[in-house]
DNA sequence: TGTACATCAGTGAACGCGCGTTCACTGATGTAC
DNA sequence: TGTACATCAGTGAACGCGCGTTCACTGATGTAC
């Protein structure tokens, strides 16, 4: 047996995290394997060892986020616990944050792809549809002590964040994408009985911002 | 002068429209010229008389929506006069009804294509930012007779709007995608202060459809 | 009304290119003795 | 410890294909007389 059996999986996971670092950032249209497969090291003819094809490679990209029960982003110091209950305003804050909004290569694939996904097979949408419900039950899931937030405000808030990302993205004006982020964070926090709570580091709004300016 | 001065606007507008409606369903990267033109009804090579590049197209593609006075779009039966000052509501209910989610040729660009966009060039985002602000500013206007909303919920209902589409359209179960289509418009609504007013034919929530079978 | 003509919108072959995928092969690996 | 070997991960040339773009050309058009 020439190599360790652990070798095949190191390498398949290298693949999985070149792939996904360049398909958020290019598409699913715009990376070729060429691309995902120097990514991991190596030429692209080895790419077929491990996958039986480009598209079977992207619904598991599409999987390996948010389904963890750490949430393993790479967002820098923000590491969410997914299994406490109070996770929600966390989610929010982090999801809506500057630091997500830049990291373009590490974010979430709902804020990156939905709309090729949307084009896409039905077992890719089932990949993101898992996804969004799991972010879903973590917003559902996290009360504020009383019954928690209604199934269509925990639904709503997950739209509310992947779509401000997704649109603030889309935008020319940085500083009209930051006020929307922002907008989106405060209404979110909002609609989940959160408002009074605590502002994470890089997820503070504007409002938060200014204020805490004029205070000092 | 062998062809009358309104053909060439007229063949313009064709290509315009032909690409609209496979953007929207493929995406930039999915499209070619052969087809965008032979949905004009006419061959790939006559393109460059009238654009200088695929990318320019796409450009005006992104801007030919929601910026006119009248919202021009093609969902049966929904024609939105959005100088009105009460368009809000009637704007949400058609942009998350059934009939939006369905047509997808035809759909709002934001709902469609944001992903691309936020890969594209800059003149790209200005086109789809110029359409999300007039979103804004018509959500923004429509008031419930006091203050109207406030200014990050004009932007947050905006961004759940199309979040709340966009997300839908990457669904799997169909089922689910209404749901949450649902939830997004009784929660905009909500944002807007516009819950207690009537419901379109295509945009009837869950809920209502519910209270009405009871009744009935 | 009929004919010759200049214009230029539209055609379609050709360009170089990079894609996803295949496959005969190479050469690094751990094993056997 | 050293050598011969079987395995198979990884290589890179080659495949057919369709892309965006170019360009020499065709032929439908309205005009002039």
């Amino acid at each position: 047996m020439p190599y360790p059996p652990e070798h095949s999986r190191e390498v398949r996971k290298k693949i999985v995290e070149s792939a996904r670092r360049l398909f958020n950032r290019y598409g699913f249209d715009g990376v070729s394997l060429k691309q995902i497969m120097a990514g991991a090291g190596l030429t692209h003819g080895g790419f077929y060892t491990y996958f039986p094809s480009k598209s079977d490679l992207y619904v598991e990209v599409l999987g390996c986020f948010f389904t963890d029960k750490e949430w393993k982003s790479c967002w820098e110091g923000v590491e969410v616990d997914l299994s406490s209950g109070n996770a929600g305003p966390e989610v929010v804050r982090a999801y809506l944050s500057r630091q997500h909004f830049e990291d373009v290569e590490n974010s979430c694939p709902m804020t990156a792809l939905p709309t090729d996904v949307a084009r896409s097979s039905k077992s890719t949408k089932q990949a993101f549809e898992t996804v969004f419900k799991a972010m879903v039950s973590v917003l559902g899931r996290s009360t504020r002590g009383n019954n928690g937030p209604r199934r269509d405000h925990a639904q709503a808030m997950a739209a509310l964040c992947v779509g401000g990302m997704v649109v603030a993205r889309a935008m020319a004006d940085r500083g009209y994408a930051d006020e929307l982020r922002d907008a989106c964070m405060v209404v979110a926090l909002e609609l989940g009985g959160w408002s009074g709570g605590r502002r994470s580091k890089n997820g503070d709004s504007r409002r938060t911002q200014r204020a805490r300016a004029a205070a000092s």
